[in-house]
DNA sequence: CGGGTCAACTGGTTAAGACCACTCTAGCGC
DNA sequence: GCGCTAGAGTGGTCTTAACCAGTTGACCCG
């Protein structure tokens, strides 16, 4: 109940409850979710909504509604075996923190965070190597609050969202990302191993956890040779 | 009533609405466009989501609705109003067909199509204008028995995959595709009217039909400064 | 004149119900 | 046995009608 806006609740429910059906099964129908949740069929149908646009559903007019066909957090597969958000599990990954410190969010990231201007945000930067070899940028902010006693350490190897959730209690469970083409410019181009005005992929993310807060918003730099971003998209019937 | 969904109909009023606004300029509140247009405010609302999920209107709470910035966003899902291949300025599309025709399909296309290498391939190249601003050059390859009788003029407006289903019988149904970062070369900028080494996403497709048949392979470069990928994510309990 | 308060906007969420369109199947008629 | 049809079940769309939650600015009081 504490999660608030009841499609939330819902869209929560429907993740757990897809979680151990193989992609391709059936969920029950709409009215019959709407009696066993307790909801109207708007509210409902707009969890749904969010689920089938990320792809962990699939509606069929006539028959009913499916589990999508994989797994979401492999569906923006990252060539080097791993997806943008959780490093491979061989542990090849390492990270060096270049920068790690708090300051107020200031105007930009008060927007980005939702907070007070005046709200301390721990600021990370830190490149990420595969093998010795430079292959990303990462720039994270994260409401200082909800990380205490944080240290660069925790960020230098595994992941940093079983971090948030194991020792913060922090459950990330959704973000939003906006992919665009860029390039390198000097000190990236330096960090990178890569020349100046080098193909990048410009990443902006931003994550909240199960009650809808904001837990971090991250701006990365991803050398345009080494990564690529893969999807798999479904139509439906009217899609041009 | 002709374009059927009042859903649609509503969105496409405020596309036409928003087309010679500048950017950041309010709309009429949600209330006062329901009277107007004579309908309920879900509906509305419907039509206002689509928009802003496609970056054309940014909504501010207790404020009012603005036009969003210039820069294109595209879903990554497939939604109606938002797919890589309707974008949201749907009506102002429009393709320069720069190359049409027929030739056997050659060693790379064979194994992206899966066609024997004799098989005659259909080659387009066209590029994508919005509001005379070159935005796209998308390179088609598709296998020709699947669309006898297909002319340049029928690829120079609206959906081509509305063709695809009406004229040839082919429903397009899913694809799988890949982005990265890439600048423009000499041509490309040229014909996108950038600077050379441009910053710019490399967009591959690989369509199919309902039956799992391969209907076509695009490869596409969208200018870096008007195309922006978006992602909605969520997590299972267990992703790292 | 300054400051706080409140009313009137704005968008945000939810409800309950009606009806349409599509899919599948059981059963009827041949 | 075969083929068609009718109905039940599914998602798809739309309406009316509330109420909640931020934002703004006019107004009143000190």
């Amino acid at each position: 109940m504490r999660a608030g806006l009841k499609r939330d609740r819902v869209r929560d429910f429907l993740l757990d409850y897809v979680a151990d059906k193989k992609p391709g099964e059936a969920i029950p129908s709409e009215r019959d979710l709407c009696k066993e949740l307790g909801v109207s069929r708007p509210t409902l149908r707009a969890a749904i909504d969010d689920l089938v646009r990320s792809g962990v559903l699939v509606r069929e007019h006539g028959r009913g509604t499916f589990t999508g066909p994989q797994r979401v957090t492999q569906a923006l597969a990252a060539t080097p075996s791993g997806s943008f958000y959780a490093p491979p599990a061989e542990g090849k990954w390492l990270s060096a923190i270049l920068e790690f410190g708090s300051s107020p969010a200031g105007p930009q990231l008060t927007s980005r965070l939702q907070l007070a201007p005046a709200t301390p945000v721990l600021r990370v930067v830190r490149l990420r190597v595969v093998d010795d070899e430079p292959m990303a940028i990462e720039r994270l902010h994260l409401p200082h609050e909800l990380v205490p006693g944080l240290v660069p350490a925790d960020m230098e190897t595994g992941s940093f969202y079983k971090v948030l959730r194991e020792r913060f209690g922090v459950d990330v469970r959704s973000a939003v990302q906006t992919i665009e083409a860029t390039v390198t410019d000097e000190t990236e181009a330096e960090l990178l191993g890569v020349p100046e005005h080098f193909p990048a992929l410009l990443v902006e993310r931003t994550t909240r956890d199960v009650n809808q807060r904001i837990v971090e918003f991250t701006r990365s730099i991803y050398r345009g040779d080494r990564y690529r971003v893969t999807s798999e998209l479904y139509f439906d019937a009217e899609s041009g």
